[in-house]
DNA sequence: AAATATATTTGATTTAAATCAAGGAAATCA
DNA sequence: TGATTTCCTTGATTTAAATCAAATATATTT
């Protein structure tokens, strides 16, 4: 006998929100709300479907929306007026993004694959900030955070060698992954290689042979194609200072 | 016949206000606050005067205290276990410093030169907050800003060569320098060059070398020791496309 | 003001990573 | 399914910046 739990046989206040079967719920900003502001935001929410290829907003657009990335990832990146392009950051299930200190987008976000977002307008969410401290200190936290990877990127860029920067970057999807409650190894990467190098400021040749190398010394595997297994990661981390 | 205007001889709320003549005022965060809420943001605050090569705090510290940046400046850095050093920041009057998203400060703070400072408990600051919504929405728009400052480092880093990176760096504490109502050109660096070296991941001969080389092609002029004129900033900044 | 220490410049040489080049593997499309 | 495009790998060569080295300038201490 099965017992039917699908959202539409449920009773209650839960019923119709989507909310409660999140499964990015505990992880987002929203997750320090209670049930009934939950509801609340959720009345002010939209999803938004992104292809894999296509651009949630671009650098210099005037800010109209705020995102939260549910399904799917994405990478946000700065161009400058020659053509220049730099990746600065990866944003996966459960990250929020689209503010900026400016009126408009300080970076442009595309989307990796094909992707899933609750959709803020900027004024609603903004609103709904001033009713609900929790979510604008949540809000402030979470800028903190960004900000602390952003300073170590600019470590590893600084004084991190090549194959250095490479490992760190898989430690780093790994110990995203492993916050989000995913597999953490081994760990399928969505993005390029040619992505990888332009956000650690090395060639896609580069980022090869070190990998490459890395495999060679059975530092890491790769189980599939862009699916790195890391051997033994105690031993990882001592070749990485942090 | 002279009139004297000094604090002790003014009547009224403003009196005993130090805040009400602070030069940093108008660009620091409490800038956003009236008349009478400074004061009560001025109960709750010290200062701090520290010399120039001392610490304010270090990284892994336990965070007890904020910090606003009244006289001086500081140069904020990550070291990693084997000892690497980064520069990750450099602050200036009206700076505000020590939030962290983690229990323990994510970096250390140095002066540069003599240096006196605003300081806050963290709970009373936090407690503040609270009372005063706008604060932590100023903060948070500040912590946006500093986001961003992070973001085009990393792209400097991973995109400009030497020449670019110490072009753009002397341009960047320019545009501090007008930003906070100071004379903009010529530049006096408060850091040494080795400091500028780590900042831009270059090292010391590198930023030495090409200083020398931008003042032989004339596009700057050292007009004392460490001052920095910018020869004609339309040029450079032609050079340095953002 | 001299002595010492620290910071900066300039030159010679090395090197890690970039660039140039070409073949092979995946993914996407018709 | 095969064709086409995009992505990735590996090798040869170049180069920008690092390193090594030594002299000079500036700052600090006695």
């Amino acid at each position: 006998m099965n017992i039917n739990v699908s959202p539409s046989y449920c009773f209650g206040k839960k019923t119709n929100s989507k909310c409660n079967f999140c499964a990015v719920k505990l992880i987002a900003f929203c997750g320090v709300l209670d049930d009934e502001d939950i509801l609340n935001l959720e009345a002010i929410s939209n999803e938004t479907k992104i292809s894999k290829g296509e651009n949630i907003f671009n650098q210099g657009d005037e800010v109209s929306k705020f995102y939260n990335l549910r399904i799917g990832s994405i990478k946000i990146y700065k161009l400058s007026s020659d053509g220049r392009k730099q990746i600065v950051g990866f944003l996966f299930p459960g990250d929020f993004l689209g503010m900026s200190s400016e009126e408009e987008y300080s970076y442009s976000a595309e989307a990796l694959e094909d992707t899933i977002l609750c959709s803020f307008s900027k004024t609603k969410l903004e609103n709904f900030f001033i009713q609900h401290p929790i979510i604008e200190k949540k809000i402030l936290s979470i800028t903190n955070q960004e900000l602390s990877i952003a300073q170590d990127q600019i470590f590893l860029m600084g004084k991190y060698s090549a194959k250095e920067r490479v490992l760190k970057f898989l430690l780093n999807i790994s110990e995203q992954r492993r916050k989000i409650g995913w597999v953490n190894n081994p760990i399928k990467l969505s993005m390029t290689i040619s992505d990888v190098g332009n956000y650690l400021g090395l060639t896609i040749e580069t980022v090869s042979r070190n990998l490459a190398s890395l495999k060679k010394e059975k530092i890491i595997s790769e189980v599939g194609n862009k699916n790195y297994f890391l051997n033994d990661k105690d031993h990882i981390h001592k070749l990485i200072e942090t």
